[in-house]
DNA sequence: CTGAATCCTTTATGATACTG
DNA sequence: CAGTATCATAAAGGATTCAG
């Protein structure tokens, strides 16, 4: 049973029927090849944001949980040391995953959570995780 | 610069601002990590639909101009036959896209466009692609 | 024009072991 | 606990050719 909850799916449903509406409106008589080349270009470099096997997890489960360790990623997503390691570097150099460190003793413990340009992103992916699955796309 | 119409980027704004103000109210304290754990197997199956480099683009593109041949997709996208001709068998294996033949003397033409499920998939889409790009994220 | 077939290269991901 | 290093494999993508 899926825990989404009635607010979150409310907010995706009315944005998913706006977006309908308007589609129907907007004629496609007469596109121009080059603006939709040109559109193309544009989503073109974000898009790889989401054509990864693991950026849009854990995203997406850091916002769930607000914050989280190394290891509780990996238990979670069920995913590699080496995979995770290297995902996260790059979300962090991207500025969406931010990295912090506590000193303990001998050894130390990090927390990852996202940064405020991080949570853009997953709202902006949010309509697509909610509406896909409440939707049964 | 972005053609994304005025509209659009009203609805879209509008709806990540909402998502925006509900995660502001929603306590991450004692968030159960069984429950991320489950919210992720969830989305897990529907990122897939993402998570191809030509995807998104391919459907992106039908939406846009309505309906569109091989060739002409091929050339807006800058994608090699053999891989345009799979993912196309995937989309419309999966009801998204739909395929229609034309014949022409000796030869034909084919046109394909989105189904209704696959114009739900990008209507779910389209605040990623709006808002990453709009916001600069 | 619309692809299917073939072959090849690159990337992505996974398993395992190891270190501070 | 939090990774890095190494090795191995699978999957994805690209180039080219050919046929209806």
């Amino acid at each position: 049973m899926s825990d989404h909850s009635a607010e979150l799916i409310r907010i995706v449903s009315e944005c998913l029927r706006k977006l309908e509406e308007y589609d129907k409106k907007v004629s496609k008589e007469n596109v121009d090849v080059n603006m939709v080349k040109e559109r193309i270009e544009e989503v073109r470099p974000y898009l790889s944001l989401l054509t990864s096997k693991w950026i849009p997890e854990i995203l997406y489960a850091l916002e769930l949980k607000g914050e989280m360790g190394f290891n509780e990623l990996k238990h979670i997503l069920k995913i590699s040391s080496r995979v995770l390691s290297d995902k996260l570097q790059e979300l962090t150099n991207m500025g969406l995953v931010e990295r912090m460190v506590e000193e303990r003793g001998r050894g130390y413990r990090s927390r990852y959570r996202l940064t405020d340009k991080g949570k853009k992103v997953v709202y902006a992916m949010t309509p697509f995780l909610v509406g896909i699955y409440v939707y049964r796309i």
